[in-house]
DNA sequence: ATTATTGATGCCAAATATGCACGCATTTGT
DNA sequence: ACAAATGCGTGCATATTTGGCATCAATAAT
């Protein structure tokens, strides 16, 4: 590891704040962090560190440095990028990031039928509802629902996000169908929950198209979409999940899509994020396969018949209210 | 070293044309450059260099790469140059080019003082007429005498450079103080020669203002100006020199000046020429001694009585041709 | 007060880079 | 045309460097 690479690290130190988590990410000893900055400064001339036994701070000096780091980082990954788009296949190693319920749905067939192309590049799908540091952690891309915009990431719509509320045929015959909105909230039900989604209501369009929150009789929580499924196809309850995730059961009968009069927000879009830079073509070939095997209209909203109907998003399709 | 350095030696090769010269450069066997550039191509994934078993051509992706990594190694140097002036006293290796007259005359003095201020600061004084490559060979400041701009370096002139013609009192008092152009070129005359100067040569305006060239009677030439100047003191002959080449000779009287009233055209002007980027704290601290060593007007002319006025600098000063 | 976490340091083992010798292909000089 | 020279690639022994572990000191949390 040479100056540059010393910058490098020293990028991760500030970002992190610590020795210990910069080593942690390079997998290394905190002594060979600890060790490599020390060097730097040396070779710098200056102190970029205010140890405080504790906490870190940086100096003018380091601060300056860092800011150097980050371009040559950017900087980096640019010359990896062009280099492997001069190339005629893609190659390396693709790192995706996406919320479980995201990934298993999509991400994971995306990276099947990627991985079927090429199978030369290896792919890191990591799933997980935290919020990764795209540029930090060297991602290519990022999938999420609804996300905001971050600086130096660019965000591209992938595809909206619509909700479905789902029953089995078996629960609708005990239960009866729901025919409004009081009914519904009587019924038991499935929620989602986690850091991403909050799904423990229902939020709906009244008449005047104000969004309103109804709230579920929430006999089950979980922040694993399976578990939601596989309880509704069962008839445990009622579920209120995105359309990408229970299109397979609701199109093979499974699950039967309840009050579909009822106007229902978009949930949020599902956004691909990646850095803003000279992408490498793995990632380029990999949001075509992505975007591909979603259409547009997304092939889950196309494979429910009549879904371009349901839930308000007919031509004049006004909600109805309790 | 790893791959930001691997870059920074593709550039080497790049410019150097081979293996070798960049193994020469970087004090390194040719095999390891062989190594490491071989290395770089396969963490890219791209061939960088067409190898003709004699001759090596940039492949397009080389090519890319080598604009990348001049660009690192600027990027690097700046940052180098960052850190060094967020410190409170230079540091590092000075490192100097210059021609030997110019180097020897102003250089060395400079040298000098700078290392009284700052000893903890190496230099690196190079005297060579070859026009070295600045940016590849590390420069931090090169002092050429009327240099022509060369893209991405910085000229700043320094002082201008004039001419003087001097003998000894002794051949003077042989010889007659030659009073036309006509027997000034009869005298016998030690003149410089090198790649930087051609000196075989008295340039002058005639009384048009028109510069006009006077052979001179050669009966030494040397690419050393000290030659000239103690051939001179010898009464060996009349010189044609910077005067910064002069000035402490003419100062002390061993030798005079001659045909003062003849105006003299400036030639070239002394330059300061560095990277056109952040300075090293160093550099700018050898700039200020150099300058203020120099003075404004230069002190060799001001140690010379009566200077401004001499050949054709002084207000009405119109030269006479013979 | 005690424990756990964080960074610095010293030492040893492992990984890595280096340099030499050799091989091979091509060009230059006679 | 032929030999010598030039320039790059490769394998192997060695040397330098690097990374990891144990330890220590200092501080923050319990």
């Amino acid at each position: 590891m040479d100056q540059p690479s010393r910058l490098l690290l020293l990028v991760d130190v500030a970002e992190l704040g610590s020795f210990s988590e910069a080593a942690k990410r390079r997998e290394l000893d905190r002594s060979v962090v600890s060790k490599h900055i020390a060097r730097l400064e040396q070779e710098l001339g200056v102190r970029l560190l205010n140890r405080s036994t504790r906490s870190l701070s940086l100096t003018q000096a380091g601060q300056a440095m860092v800011q150097q780091g980050r371009a040559l980082r950017d900087w980096m990954y640019h010359t990896q990028a062009l280099a492997e788009n001069l190339q005629q296949m893609p190659s390396g190693r693709l790192k995706v990031s996406a919320p479980g319920i995201l990934g298993r749905c999509l991400g994971f067939e995306a990276m099947r039928r990627f991985r079927q192309h090429y199978p030369d590049v290896q792919v890191d799908l990591q799933l997980e509802e935290r919020r990764v540091d795209v540029i930090g952690e060297g991602y290519d891309l990022v999938l999420r629902v609804g996300d905001l915009k971050d600086s130096n990431l660019v965000a591209s719509p992938l595809a909206p996000n619509h909700l479905l509320i789902g029953a089995s045929p078996a629960f609708i015959e005990r239960h009866g169908e729901p025919r409004d909105l009081a009914t519904l909230a009587r019924l038991p039900a499935l929620t989602f929950s986690s850091q991403q989604f909050q799904l423990d209501y229902l939020p709906y369009l009244d008449d005047q198209g104000r969004e309103q929150k109804l709230p579920l009789n929430s006999q089950v929580r979980t922040s694993e979409a399976e578990v939601i499924k596989r309880g509704v196809m069962e008839g445990m309850g009622i579920g209120v999940l995105p359309a990408f995730a229970m299109y397979n059961e609701v199109s093979d009968g499974r699950i039967v899509p309840l009050m579909t009069d009822l106007a229902l927000p978009e949930f949020g879009v599902i956004t691909l994020l990646y850095p803003h830079r000279e992408m490498p073509l793995r990632t380029r070939r990999f949001i075509e396969i992505l975007r591909e095997m979603v259409g547009s209209p997304p092939q889950w909203e196309a494979r429910i018949p009549g879904f371009a109907e349901m839930y308000g998003k007919g031509a004049g399709g006004m909600g109805l209210a309790s």
